[in-house]
DNA sequence: ACCTGAACACCGTTCAAGT
DNA sequence: ACCTGAACACCGTTCAAGT
């Protein structure tokens, strides 16, 4: 009884905890990892504040704001090579794109979040600025790099979009099934789809690892041989 | 006052149309081009053929699979060049995939739908079937092809997500603007953020049209350049 | 300036009951 | 089998009123 109460630092939850714009995406950011980004509302970080969904609008322009600062939040644990980090530009740039890749992977309805708002938190703009640099390393021109920067986090981003929808909701890997019944009736001998029926089973060949190494590469190595148009003398 | 009443299949509303798949696609691809994707749920749906949202449930598995259909319906609309049209393989397949997203641009929701669902529809699988006859054309070995088919589908469509979102939402101008505002400050003098001050305004360089037209280059000299791995001998 | 409760205008989906 | 009304369990956002 004699027991001081914990300090109130205690993290735990504090009774009214106050609002702020960092608290508000703190609680999203915990919502996201315990519920998903479905739960991240602004009435369920409301009521997880303590307060009413209205309150948060004076931090929060709405929701998709909200989403995407949760997103910033989240591309902090990209890691970017250190500058004296092994191999070489292009495997260190693979590096990261792929673990960009994988943690959005994890997080499909984030990845689709990306592929909308044009991400201009400091942490996506940390990463952008580090493929930058790898690409200005392997040599390509300053404005060819900064297209490049965009075409490969797009591309990943909607990668992980793609991809990481087929494991999460229920019932994905029934759709996904569909899709492959339906690419293997449409490459069928009776069907006039030729190009299909020519490709077969190549159609679905390949796993996701090996079609996004894949595509890393055709990035990249197009990339290398497509000078961007324009004024710029690479 | 003795004229006939008009004929039944005057598609102007028939007092209470029959349900069934096709009636209820057809009634939300209407509703899509009147009043966006938002609109299309599946209450909206049902009031506009009198019935109630739960008996939609019968020819749909849910909205998403619903928004999927809409989306086929829609690509009907892409035109594929003739067996004998003019300019050579590459300049074709470029037009076919630059009028894809040109499509998307008008309904980026839309395309936000095809980056997650991986459309089956006859009319995804009859554009997919003509993207492979040229790159066959163009002699890419049948499994590039059929890799290659679902990376240029995946970026223009992630093209139109990005790209199409920016003219539609109200106050979509306003964040264009706020994202352009957040780069420019991370490539001014003072930012730690090195590449991108090195890239200065090329960062924002180029149209949308040239950015297109420049990545679909990158893809297609990427592709040509890099074999897809494991045992097909191109 | 910040916070609030209540209201407005919606959603998707399920289910028991009917035909 | 198909259709329905009602219910359940939610949403985002605005606004007048308070502090």
């Amino acid at each position: 009884m004699t027991r001081p109460p914990p300090p109130a630092s205690r993290r735990e939850r504090p009774a009214k905890p106050a609002l702020s714009r960092a608290a508000i995406v703190a609680a999203a950011s915990a919502l996201l990892a315990e519920e998903g980004l479905e739960r991240v509302t602004m009435r369920r970080i409301a009521t997880e504040l303590d307060t009413g969904a209205a309150s948060l609008y004076v931090y929060v322009r709405n929701t998709e704001e909200l989403h995407a600062a949760v997103l910033d939040e989240l591309l902090a644990e990209v890691q970017l090579p250190a500058g004296d980090a092994a191999g070489n530009w292009r495997e260190r740039l693979t590096g990261v794109l792929t673990s960009y890749t994988e943690l959005l992977y994890r997080h499909p309805n984030l990845a689709r979040v990306a592929i909308t708002t044009r991400p201009s938190g400091p942490h996506s703009l940390r990463l952008f600025d580090g493929l930058l640099g790898l690409l200005t390393e392997g040599g390509v021109p300053v404005r060819d790099a900064a297209w490049a920067g965009d075409l490969l986090v797009q591309h990943a981003t909607a990668q992980a979009a793609e991809a990481g929808t087929r494991e999460e909701a229920p019932g994905a890997e029934v759709e996904e099934a569909e899709f492959s019944a339906a690419v293997r009736a449409a490459a069928a001998p009776g069907s006039p789809l030729e190009n299909m029926v020519a490709a077969g089973e190549d159609l679905l060949s390949g796993t996701g690892e090996q079609r996004l190494r894949w595509s890393l590469d055709v990035l990249l190595n197009g990339v290398l041989a497509t000078p961007t148009p324009g004024p710029t003398a690479g």
